[in-house]
DNA sequence: TCAATCACG
DNA sequence: ACGTACGTGATTGAG
């Protein structure tokens, strides 16, 4: 038989590290959990073996045994995010009827050896599965070590480990001993490395035959006295190293064989959890990896499949419905009906019927290309699953129905038994109006949809020509820089990788270097910036870098996005940030450059159609408007409403002094802090931004505190309030979940006090501006006018409008941009209308 | 696939 | 003592 032994405590290691933390929305960590079962399940595929045993270090060490007191000596205890974890790996596994291993001052790789012995022994074939390669030792004929990295996972076998290693794996403890581990605290033999240590191994296998016959041998004096000086240790270290092998366990291989699963114990453990991917794995992938899931029981339900015509959609009332583009499935009741009748979909789409799916974007897309309407459609299930936790990477039906209580089950790739999307949704429905979030599913989040759609469906028109002329012109300049680089290095090299880019600058130039990252230097532009005075090549990099990611990210990367309508077609992702903003991509328009003059002339390109024109309204300050209305501070109020300049009010506010003597300079620090403000300050980040002493920049945000009481008393408010119930909320009830906050870790924690200041604001921002975007898209069509929304950029809206009606849309535009809601300061907005997006930014 | 870099609000 | 501002997406090089 094969006996699988997997190494607990080294993949649940490994596994920690190798993901990023992830929680539900409890706040219980789950990616070692998640990892674990995802090394696990595909070693299992893998070897596909009778039994499986897993074992684990003793919780509390008994000290009897040597090896555990010097793994504990050596070793950080686990941090509570990883340690929280083990116990649910622990009856993960038993539901899932597998052994679990332990014995009372043992460590886990001596079970391994032990596990490994006796099937070695009695002629059965073991793998070992371990992220340590301390086990390689145990690999013979009948032992294969499955070594997990961080990519991949390697097979040992012992032809394979004498390829790499030169010598028979049950010399590896040999070559410990020499070499030493600092990871386990042994020392080896003081002065030999890994690789006379490796010569050493080959040429005389143990320790005990190197140490018999070395004198005699053709080795350096040096050597020699090493060896002479650390006999002692090297024996020691030859013990520590070696791994135990006659732990007292169940020493029947058939006693590990798997026991049936308790299918529904699994399932709810996972789904608390929210681990759905994993369920899905384990259901799908059921009769391959473990038959014994196969047998989770579930009744098909009988769908009748019935005949789409114009009338059934008319008696329908209420219609779930899937749609990829051609295929159209409603389900209703055990009726199933699909069509890929282009008039059929158009039917269903404009008929009245109280529509729900997921995604529907792409389906108002559809509708909007074939100029019909998608009406009632009421609830998407996706955007559902986003306002209850923004943090999730996808919206599939499968999570959703995992982790809103729904059963279902995929069979061959269709939900065989999943009715409808009605249960669905009325859970998703129960769960928001419970989180108070119905009114920004209805009125915000569903018609937003629609306006999107609209925005993509049009795109924004673009001048090709003008860009290849102008990524011509940076080719040139491209060309240019790179050999004024190269000269000024002596020799050509990638000036487009940071790590050759370091060797020439701080090793062959020898320029002031500032380690910075882990891999190397850091060239970022921050610091290049203080490296210009030292070498005129500093500069060309910096040319280089900005001419390189113009013409790749801008000039190349919006050509290659051209549609066949002339025009680009962003995609609005309306499900995807932590905050409530839309982003944009394939391509990103949120991004296009204006920060610089030569990068703002890409937006000379981006142009209305003939007899058209683009405005452009922006929000003056919007989340500074909104931290003083959520906060209340007079002070600030009366800034806002008095019409000041923030940034100058603000200085004459920390300085103390009156408006007029504000200097530029006074005034851009004041501009830092209040950015400082609004993510969240941090003295030492201020400090490095406006370039002073972390004591001066304390200062400022204390005297900014001070002048702006309530800003702080929010931002004590807003924190605790989070610490206790694990989440923040914008003005409009939308919410994010912050486990950060429960982390053990101190930048951790601080990092979460920051998205607890920060979100509030530029989520209501964010939701501010998608209601002004409703209400402008409503307006136009209302109006009847020429024009459509075509951009958003967070704090920006762009129309391209028919000239006859451009001012009255300018108007509206404004219009429902500032009165978007009642607020506590004025909103200010500024409006420009030009030929292309670079004379419309005013 | 990830880290580094840099574009935007 | 230690790391260091919020939110995104695209490109590139390197493992």
């Amino acid at each position: 038989m094969k006996l699988l032994v997997i190494d607990g405590n080294s993949i649940l290691h490994r596994a920690f590290y190798g993901i990023k933390l992830l929680s539900n929305k409890n706040g219980v960590f789950t990616n070692a959990v998640f990892g674990f079962m995802n090394i696990y399940l595909k070693n299992y595929g893998d070897v596909r073996p009778d039994a499986v045993a897993v074992a684990f270090d003793v919780d509390i060490p008994t000290f009897r045994h040597k090896a555990v007191s010097y793994y504990k000596a050596n070793r950080k205890g686990m941090p509570p995010e990883l340690a929280q974890q083990l116990p649910i790996v622990k009856q993960l596994l038993s539901l899932m009827g597998i052994k679990v291993v332990e014995c009372g001052g043992y460590e886990a790789d001596d079970i391994l050896g032990t596990l490994s012995k006796i099937c070695s022994d009695s002629g059965n074939q073991c793998f070992v599965l371990t992220g340590d390669r301390d086990s390689l030792q145990l690999i013979d004929s009948n032992v294969t070590v499955l070594l997990a990295t961080n990519r991949e996972t390697i097979r040992y076998t012992p032809e394979k480990f004498r390829e790499d290693y030169g010598f028979e794996p049950e010399n590896l403890v040999d070559f410990k001993a020499l070499m030493g581990d600092s990871s386990d605290n042994i020392h080896g033999v003081a002065g030999i490395g890994g690789k006379t240590a490796s010569a050493l191994i080959k040429e005389f296998g143990t320790i005990e035959n190197l140490y018999e016959n070395y004198t005699g041998a053709e080795l350096s004096k040096s050597v020699k006295s090493k060896l002479e000086k650390g006999v002692d240790s090297a024996k020691e270290s030859k013990w520590l190293a070696t791994i135990v092998r006659d732990v007292p366990i169940e020493n029947n291989p058939e006693s590990y064989r798997t026991g049936i699963p308790d299918s529904a114990g699994i399932s709810r453990l996972l789904t608390e959890l929210e681990m759905f991917k994993l369920l899905e794995k384990l259901n799908i992938s059921a009769a391959d990896i473990s038959a014994e899931i196969q047998q989770e029981e579930y009744i098909p339900v009988e769908l009748e499949v019935c005949v789409l015509t114009e009338d059934i959609i008319k008696s329908f009332e209420n219609a779930s419905y899937i749609f990829d583009g051609t295929n159209l499935e409603i389900r209703n009741g055990n009726s199933v009906y699909t069509t890929d009748s282009e008039e059929l979909i158009s039917t269903f789409f404009a008929s009245e019927c109280e529509k729900i799916t997921i995604d529907s974007k792409p389906h108002y897309r559809w509708a909007m290309a074939h100029g019909i309407n998608l009406a009632n459609l009421r609830t998407d299930a996706a955007i559902c699953g986003y306002l209850l936790n923004a943090s999730a990477s996808d919206y599939t039906v499968e999570m959703l129905c995992g982790g809103y209580g729904v059963h279902y089950c995929m069979e061959n790739g269709c939900f065989a038994e999943l009715a409808s999307l009605e249960p669905l949704a009325d859970n998703l429905r129960r769960e928001i109006e419970k989180e108070g979030m119905t009114g920004l599913l209805d009125n915000i989040e569903m018609p937003l949809t629609e306006v999107l759609a609209s925005m993509e469906h049009t795109g924004v028109g673009i001048t090709p020509e003008d860009v290849r002329e102008f990524g011509t012109y940076l080719t040139e300049m491209i060309e240019e820089t790179q050999q004024m680089i190269f000269d000024d290095a002596g020799h050509k090299f990638n000036i487009s990788s940071p790590k050759q880019l370091g060797i020439v600058l701080f090793e062959e130039m020898e320029l002031p270097a500032k380690k910075k990252t882990k891999s190397g230097y850091s060239t970022s532009a921050e610091v290049l910036e203080e490296l210009r005075p030292f070498s005129p090549i500093v500069d060309n990099v910096l040319k280089y870098r900005q001419y390189t990611k113009l013409n790749s990210t801008y000039v190349t990367g919006l050509l290659d996005k051209i549609a066949s309508d002339g025009r680009i077609h962003t995609c609005f992702r309306q499900t995807e940030t932590r905050t409530g903003r839309i982003s944009s991509t394939e391509p990103n328009l949120q991004n296009i450059p204006v920060r610089t003059e030569l990068g703002a002339q890409m937006r000379k390109f981006f142009t209305a159609g003939e007899g058209k024109v683009l405005i452009d309204a922006d929000y003056s300050q919007i989340e500074l408007r909104v931290m003083a209305h959520l906060c209340g501070d007079k002070n600030m109020i009366s800034a806002f409403s008095d019409g000041e300049d923030i940034h100058t009010s603000t200085a004459a506010q920390v300085f103390d002094m009156p408006a007029i003597m504000v200097t530029p300079e006074m005034r851009s620090a004041a501009k830092a802090v209040n950015f400082g403000i609004i993510y969240g300050i941090g003295a030492f980040s201020l400090s490095k931004d406006i370039n002073t002493s972390v004591a001066q920049a304390k200062k400022y945000i204390s005297d900014y505190l001070a002048k702006y009481p309530k800003v702080h008393r929010f931002m004590e408010d807003t924190v605790s309030r989070a610490a206790k119930t694990g989440f923040v909320s914008t003005m409009f009830g939308r919410k994010r979940r912050i486990p950060e906050l429960l982390s053990s870790n101190k930048t951790m924690q601080a990092a979460g006090k920051r998205i607890a200041m920060n979100t509030p604001v530029q989520g209501t921002a964010a939701d501010l501006i998608k209601i002004a975007m409703i209400n402008v898209y409503r307006r136009l069509k209302s109006e009847n006018l020429d024009a459509e929304l075509i951009l958003q950029v967070h704090d920006e809206l762009i129309i391209e409008a028919d000239i006859s009606c451009a001012e009255r849309c300018a108007e509206i535009l404004k219009e429902e941009m500032m009165n978007v809601y009642e607020m506590k300061v004025p909103l200010v907005v500024d409006v420009h209308s030009g030929r292309s997006w670079y004379d419309a930014k005013g």
